[in-house]
RNA sequence: GGCGCUAUCGUCUAGGGGUUAGGACGUGAGAUUCUCAAUCUCAAAACCCGGGUUCGAUUCCCGGUAGCGCUACCA
């Protein structure tokens, strides 16, 4: 057991988006690896924004993933106290003072500035007040923010990613503490918070690059050491813009909704931004790894610097390699699940019934891209209510004859013995051969009138999968479809 | 605008002073076939631009350009 410990800090205004899950992945990878601990803390400081609610989501988004975390869910809201203690201290030490700035007029001298293309920081206006002035302006009713003092000089650090960086303070205003209603701001709370849960990595997205001397400043001048930076590179869209709902799915429970698997999610998002090394025997990194090995290669020091764009097509073919990995058990739960959501699941199913599910799952397994096939393209594998796909209708029942053939398969599909692979498939095969057409004609046809699809398994597994009686049932019902019946 | 960061196939990336610049997704062709997927084989596809350093830069340095981020009493 290592003394590293490292946080993942959401803030409840929206969903856990793929952005947040990835830092919260390597978060939750760099405690792992190392034996250290991860910390969840919800960060909800502003009340306008947050809602509990989206608290919820959050937790089970990331406990669907499996990250799981050592502490908390700590949150923000709780420990008001704790941040106006320390605003107190910083005040107390000179670091910090009282700003009677209204929200109104700093956002007018703003905007001026900004008319007249002048670069705009806080000018300082409270910066030098005296104490005689400030007790005017509190008796004469005005609130005050707390600023931080930003010293003259530079401040520099080494990222564990992005390396050293440097920025001087004149680029850096007085920042907000404490607002005039006493609530505390995002800086006041990270450095609070990560001091107090003794974090040791501060492992966050790239947007916090430009906070991070901020909050260094804070660290000194509250004379404690500050923890090491790592900041992750962000996911852009394919526009190459900051991922967000404009391109779609960003959250992941869209992705749990659409049957992605968390461990394909989770793969994904790993690979967008860290490249394993290469193991020792192999001449190339491998791109399908199971988390515990992700755990054993991870190392901040490999993460890339520049962003990543979201790539939907990888994530799906991902997602497919996952699904055909994923053992029995765990499939037909998963698959079980599926069907329930779409009402083809029957608490009354009987042994057969359970059987032929098994099968089906099975049969689908090597061809899924996602959980949704199951109840979607597979849905004739679990219900006899299924509907034909037009287009598979309009490339294999071309054919008027087909009516009489898939008939004629009927009648004698009820009476082979057994009704196996070997046996159906010669069956069909004669029938073809006495009809003088290619058995590609009637195993096409078929496969629409058993599946509804041009698309599914080998025909002859179909059928022993449903089982003689569904399957001469739905030749027939296909048969009178095709006759105009 | 200011400040910061980044820059290898369409995408994710490996690599690194001399390489046929490697892999994966996707794309195209072929094999297979019972549709599709899978599988196998093959193919097309990249070092942002300009200087400098060097015998030699895609790699190191500088500049430019572009993209992204920050520039809130959001986080």
């Amino acid at each position: 057991m290592s003394d590293i410990r490292v946080r993942f800090a959401p803030s409840p205004t929206g969903y856990l988006h793929v952005g947040g899950a990835r830092t919260a992945l390597y978060n939750w990878l760099f405690a792992r690896h190392h034996g250290g601990v991860f910390i969840l803390r919800i960060e909800d400081t502003d009340a306008d924004r947050s809602k509990p609610e989206l608290t919820t989501a959050i937790l089970e988004s990331l406990e669907w993933l499996g990250l799981n975390w050592d502490e908390g869910p700590f949150h923000q809201s709780e420990r008001l106290d704790r941040y106006r203690a320390m605003a107190a201290e910083l005040e107390r030490r000179g670091h910090a003072y009282p700003c009677f700035c209204l929200a109104e007029e700093l956002q007018a001298k703003r905007a001026q500035a900004e008319a007249q293309k002048r670069p705009w920081k806080y000018d300082g206006t409270c910066r030098d007040l005296t104490t005689a002035q400030r007790e005017q302006l509190r008796a004469s009713g005005r609130a005050s923010a707390l600023r931080f003092r930003v010293p003259d000089g530079e401040t520099a650090f080494d990222d564990q990613v992005f390396g050293h960086i440097t920025v001087e303070h004149r680029d850096l205003e007085d920042f907000v503490l404490l607002r005039s209603d006493g609530q505390p701001t995002y800086h006041l709370g990270v450095v609070a918070d990560d001091l107090d849960m003794g974090v040791t990595h501060v492992i966050r997205g790239a947007d916090h690059l430009s906070n991070t001397p901020k909050q260094i400043l804070m660290y000194q001048a509250l004379g404690a050491p500050a923890p090491a930076f790592a900041h992750l590179p962000l996911i852009l869209g394919p526009d190459r813009q900051r991922l967000s709902k404009r391109h779609g799915a960003t959250s992941v429970g869209a992705y749990r909704e659409q049957g992605v698997l968390p461990e394909a999610l989770l793969n994904f998002l790993a690979l967008l931004g860290w490249t394993p090394p290469k193991a020792p025997g192999e001449s190339e990194a491998r791109e399908i790894l199971p988390l515990d090995e992700m755990v054993r290669a991870f190392e901040l020091t490999t993460v890339s610097r520049s962003n990543a764009v979201f790539d939907l097509e990888k994530l799906a073919w991902m997602n497919s390699e996952y699904l055909r990995r994923l053992p029995p058990e765990r499939l037909l739960r998963l698959a079980e699940n599926e069907l329930r959501a779409a009402g083809l699941w029957r608490d009354s199913f009987g042994a057969e019934d359970l059987a032929r599910f098994e099968a089906s799952v099975r049969l689908l397994q090597t061809r899924a891209r996602s959980l949704k096939d199951f109840s979607g393209t597979g849905r004739a594998f679990f219900s006899d209510d299924f509907d034909y796909d037009l287009e598979a209708v309009k490339k294999f029942w071309k054919e008027p004859a087909l009516a009489e053939y898939l008939g004629a398969l009927a009648e004698r599909l009820a009476k082979i013995e057994p009704f196996d692979l070997v046996e159906t498939e010669k069956c069909l095969r004669a029938l073809a051969e006495e009809r003088g057409v290619k058995a590609g004609l009637l195993i096409n046809a078929a496969r629409v009138a058993l599946t509804g699809q041009a698309v599914a398994p080998g025909l002859f597994e179909v059928m022993v999968t449903l089982g003689r009686e569904r399957a001469v049932d739905r030749l027939r019902r296909a048969a009178d479809r095709i006759s105009g019946k």
